[in-house]
DNA sequence: CACCAGGGTACCT
DNA sequence: AGGTACCATGGT
C-alpha cells in the first residue's frame, strides 16, 4: 500500500469491514451514505469510501502520497478474527459476534472525540450528528471537496472554539453541553492538558487526566480512551451497555455500577473494549 | 403528550 | 457509597 505516484484512489486489502455499522454506529459523528457509498472528513482530507469485493475502495478531492493515516483510522491492518478469538464464551458474547459482523472501532483523533462525547449526553446518535453537523459549518475551515460536490468542513480545532461565544455554541443546538465544551475547548487550546501526551501514559492516568475537563465523567472518558487513544481495556458503560449487562448477565438481581465496572474488568478479556462495542451494537440493533 | 437519548454534576440522605 | 433533580432539545 505504499504508492510513490500520488493518486486519489485506493484500494485497501481488507475484508469483513461493516462500514455501515462501523462508520455510523455511535463511534464517530461525521459519515453519511451518499449513493451507497460513506463520505466523511478525517483530518483535514475529504474521503468516500466503497466496500467492494476485494476491499475498501477509498477516494479523496486531492491526491494522496501515501495512505497510512487512512489504514490508521480505519485500522485496515488489524486481524479482526484474532480480537474476536478473545471473547469470553458466552451467550451474549456469541449473539453478539453473530449480529455485529465486520464491526470494527475506529482510532479517531483524541481532540475530536472528545468534544464529540462531551455533546453525545443523553443525546441520540442522529441528534449528535446533527449537532456536529452545525458546529463544523459554523466554525470548522473548509476542506478540499470533489468538483461540484455540496461543500465539507473539517472538525472546529480547540483554538477555534475556545473563540467562540458560548452562544454561538448554542445555536448549534447543543444546549446545555455548551459551556462544558467552551471550557474544555479553553483548557486544551491553553495547553492545560495536552491530548497527544496522554498516548504515552498508563489508561488509569490518562482516565484521571480527562476527568479534570468539564462535562468529562467516567462514560465519556472511556470513549476517548477507547475510540481515540486505543487502550483496549477502556470500557464505557452507556445506558445500552449497562441495559446489555443487567439484562444479558445479572438478569436476577440489580448489580450497583461498582459491581457491574468489577464484572466488566475481570470478565471480557484483553480486548473489553471491542467486546464492549459488539454488545452496544447487538443492543442497539436487535428487535424487542 | 409522555418518555427517552452513547451523562455530568451538585446536592441530598 | 448510593439515590435524585436538573440541565436543552429533538425523536419516537
Amino acid at each position: 500500500m505504499n504508492n510513490s505516484t500520488p493518486d486519489i484512489r485506493t484500494l485497501l486489502a481488507v475484508r469483513n469491514y461493516d462500514l455501515s455499522a462501523t462508520l455510523a454506529g455511535g463511534q464517530a459523528f461525521r459519515w453519511r451514505q451518499q449513493a451507497g457509498a460513506w463520505e466523511g472528513v478525517i483530518g483535514r482530507r475529504w474521503v468516500r469510501l466503497l466496500t467492494e469485493e476485494s476491499g475498501i475502495l477509498a477516494e479523496t478531492a486531492e491526491p494522496q502520497a501515501e495512505w497510512s493515516w487512512l489504514e490508521e483510522y480505519l485500522q485496515a491492518r488489524l486481524e479482526l478474527e484474532s480480537v474476536l478469538g478473545t471473547f469470553p464464551d458466552d451467550e451474549p458474547m456469541r449473539a453478539s459476534v453473530v449480529a455485529c459482523r465486520g464491526l470494527r472501532l475506529l482510532r479517531q483523533d483524541p481532540w475530536e472525540c472528545l468534544a464529540s462525547f462531551i455533546l453525545s449526553s443523553t443525546k441520540q446518535i442522529v441528534q449528535i450528528q446533527q449537532i456536529i453537523g452545525l458546529l463544523c459549518a459554523r466554525y470548522g475551515s473548509p476542506v478540499r471537496v470533489p468538483a461540484g460536490h455540496e461543500p465539507a468542513w473539517a472538525f472546529p480545532t480547540a483554538e477555534q472554539l475556545a473563540a467562540a461565544p458560548e452562544e454561538g455554541l448554542r445555536a448549534c443546538k447543543m444546549g446545555f453541553r455548551a459551556p462544558n465544551l467552551l471550557a474544555t475547548a479553553r483548557r486544551i487550546a491553553n495547553g492545560e492538558l495536552p491530548l497527544e501526551e496522554l498516548r504515552a501514559v498508563s489508561l488509569d492516568e490518562a482516565l484521571a487526566r480527562l476527568l479534570e475537563l468539564p462535562g468529562v465523567g467516567v462514560k465519556i472518558a472511556h470513549c476517548v480512551l477507547l475510540f481515540a487513544y486505543g487502550f483496549p481495556q477502556a470500557f464505557p458503560v452507556d445506558v445500552w451497555v449497562s441495559k446489555a449487562l443487567r439484562q444479558l448477565y445479572f438478569p436476577k438481581h440489580r448489580p450497583s455500577t461498582a459491581r457491574l465496572r468489577r464484572f466488566v474488568a475481570s470478565h471480557f478479556g484483553p480486548h473489553a473494549g471491542y467486546a464492549q462495542q459488539y454488545l452496544f451494537h447487538y443492543m442497539r440493533t436487535r428487535r424487542p
